[in-house]
DNA sequence: CCATTCACACAACAAGCGTTACGGTTATGT
DNA sequence: ACATAACCGTAACGCTTGTTGTGTGAATGG
């Protein structure tokens, strides 16, 4: 009986890919059905039938956004600070769509801080991925490739490293392009390597 | 002739405070003409009276926190790695009022995104404090007492850090409590310490 | 003490918003 | 082939938005 035949959660995904296109050219403030309507090249008649309502549509995009970034193809790497390195390369925005994915994130923070619900859920995203970068230090730790010290500080500061280096390459492309965010990130690599003599030697047992 | 003597410049302060306490309350998305003006006691009116449009109103408000942030007593320090943990403990969310302050910046993110011009804005800000802080690095390396290396990519490293760490602690208050982010910022610096026995050491000439 | 002028409330406006109701078209099951 | 049901364009709804116009009261200058 479906127009087309029966991809309902084929339809609701171009929706949401609409949904991302508008919020990444004009944020969270220029977000308006009509928009996303035009967008996908259709009515708001569309929307309402695959959506209750506009909360819905947002949620429904933002869950997608983050599940689709979440199974996107990882950068392969050794084990140790190698793995480290590749987790934190995969969040910066390096390429069009990685941009695309934080600048959506970035924005979407103006509406989360308004409202306790959704910041809880991304200090959840967020916690989840500060824990699985903690399990990749301590393993890098334990191939003696990292300074020793507790794990869960330096993947909190290796995340809010990441973190800001995101906003500042998202507000200002020209001063930080992909080299020089690699390079920076190198750099706090580099500052927690094992001090050379010190203690954080490999462990052989 | 006026009701309240002369002081019109005060009065757009007092507006513009009000702006100030809806985006931290709400975000941009709940900022409205309105909304100002009952967090004001007054009406639409007043506003019109004073600002043109509410571009105007939002660019002054905004502008005017700029000024007053930049303009608030610092945090005594002395020279060396002492003034630079001081200057980054200015930027961070330790007291109410610097939530607040940092709450509304990082809302203004979207608009900004959206808008080249804006994003400009922005960039040239977070370029000053950065530069900023690089004189204070030189001095420290200079001082011996932090490790040798580029210290525009220190500086951009340790406001990259720094700005995530806002986000951080914005979104996720109770897992980045003031104790907590001191911490992590410490940990930065310690990273950054000059190597026992390497290079790095003081300078005597 | 009167004319003037600023300060601001009040009310109305058109435009744009999310949402709802309806109707025509099209593919399917029987 | 016919009934059915999904698909979705069209149009309208009530509401909120930024903005504008008008009017009133208070303070000031001559």
């Amino acid at each position: 009986m479906p127009r087309t035949k029966g991809d309902h959660e084929a339809r609701r995904r171009d929706v949401s890919e609409a949904v991302w296109r508008v919020l990444a050219a004009h944020g969270f403030g220029g977000l308006t059905m009509r928009a996303v309507a035009a967008e996908l090249g259709a009515t708001t008649g569309l929307l309402t039938h695959y959506f209750r309502t506009k909360r819905d549509l947002v949620a429904h995009a933002l869950d997608l956004l983050e599940r689709r970034t979440e199974a996107r193809p990882r950068r392969a790497a050794g084990p140790g600070v190698s793995a480290v390195r590749a987790a934190l390369l995969d969040i910066l925005p390096l390429t069009p769509e990685a941009t695309g994915s934080n600048r959506i994130w970035v924005s979407s923070w103006d509406t989360a801080l308004a409202d306790p619900g959704l910041s809880a859920d991304h200090a959840r995203k967020y916690a989840r991925s500060r824990d699985r970068l903690r399990d990749l230090i301590v393993e890098a730790q334990r191939l003696g490739e990292l300074r020793p010290g507790d794990p869960d500080r330096i993947a909190a500061g290796a995340q809010a490293f990441v973190l800001g280096l995101v906003v500042q390459a998202l507000l200002d492309a020209p001063a930080f392009p992909p080299r020089r965010q690699i390079e920076l990130l190198d750099d706090h690599l580099a500052a927690l390597a094992p001090t050379r003599g010190g203690p954080g030697e490999p462990h052989d047992g």
